[in-house]
DNA sequence: CGGCATCCCGATAGATACTG
DNA sequence: CAGTATCTATCGGGATGCCG
């Protein structure tokens, strides 16, 4: 993608209100996957294919069905793909598809900030539970 | 910002795989924010100043109880502000804190990403569906 | 208007057992 | 190994009512 059609397509989205932060439209994208593993997996998977039992193993708490159900509905969005090798341990690995990858992208950015921000929200959600749990008493 | 300097922050995060797509970072931004309401509130607080009452005819489909309680927890990890205004008839004003503001960025990313890809997710589903032979839902 | 308390339902998801 | 099926518990969240 070149720079000026990069630079036309934020400029464009920017611009106009009734796509900047769209509630309904945020809405449709949570739906999809602001369910409890969806961004997990595809992160996990952006690394690399994995395996079922792998998946089972590196995705912390996921249980066999959750993983499963997950899988199914990423891949019937077309986000994952899977590749099953006929072979005499049966094995199926999953990948990320180029659709996929696109949005591992904000993914990685909402990511990024959760990693950059967990101490400040530690530090808040402290400080207004000792304030609400003192009714405001700031008196040494 | 400049083509390089684009370019580096991409490599630079891809580099580093303790940062990577981490299951347990995401996990806690999801856990904070991954529910059915904070992103919308925190996309529409982006935009300025609401009230109670307006939020509550502005969100899509949230009921008082969930705002509230929202609210508060978003007001608790410091990304919103209450501002109370003692006046004849009481009003009551949630804005975004500058924190709130440095989370909007990768929320925005994310909607773009769902306007980009609302089309393409819904002819996959689709395409998926027939091939299997079991209907489900459409993207609204 | 702003906002908490109560009740209740249905979706989400865990545990377990079974199959190819 | 890679799932599927079932049963159940939890809880997010909607409806409603009351109170400042």
């Amino acid at each position: 993608m070149s720079h000026q059609a990069e630079a036309d397509r934020v400029l464009r989205s920017l611009g106009r209100d009734c796509l900047e932060h769209d509630p309904d439209v945020l809405r449709s994208v949570l739906d999809r996957v602001g369910d409890k593993w969806s961004l997990i997996l595809i992160g996990l998977l952006d690394k690399g294919p994995m395996r079922f039992t792998e998946l089972l193993r590196t995705a912390p708490g996921i249980s066999r069905r959750m993983l499963t159900l997950t899988l199914r509905s990423l891949e019937r969005d077309g986000l994952v793909k899977r590749v099953i090798y006929p072979e005499s341990p049966p094995r199926v690995e999953y990948e990320v598809t180029p659709f996929g990858r696109t949005l591992s992208e904000p993914v990685l950015a909402l990511t990024r900030w959760a990693a950059d921000n967990q101490d400040t929200i530690r530090a808040n959600r402290h400080a207004f539970d000792k304030a609400a749990g003192f009714d405001g008493d700031d008196l040494g």
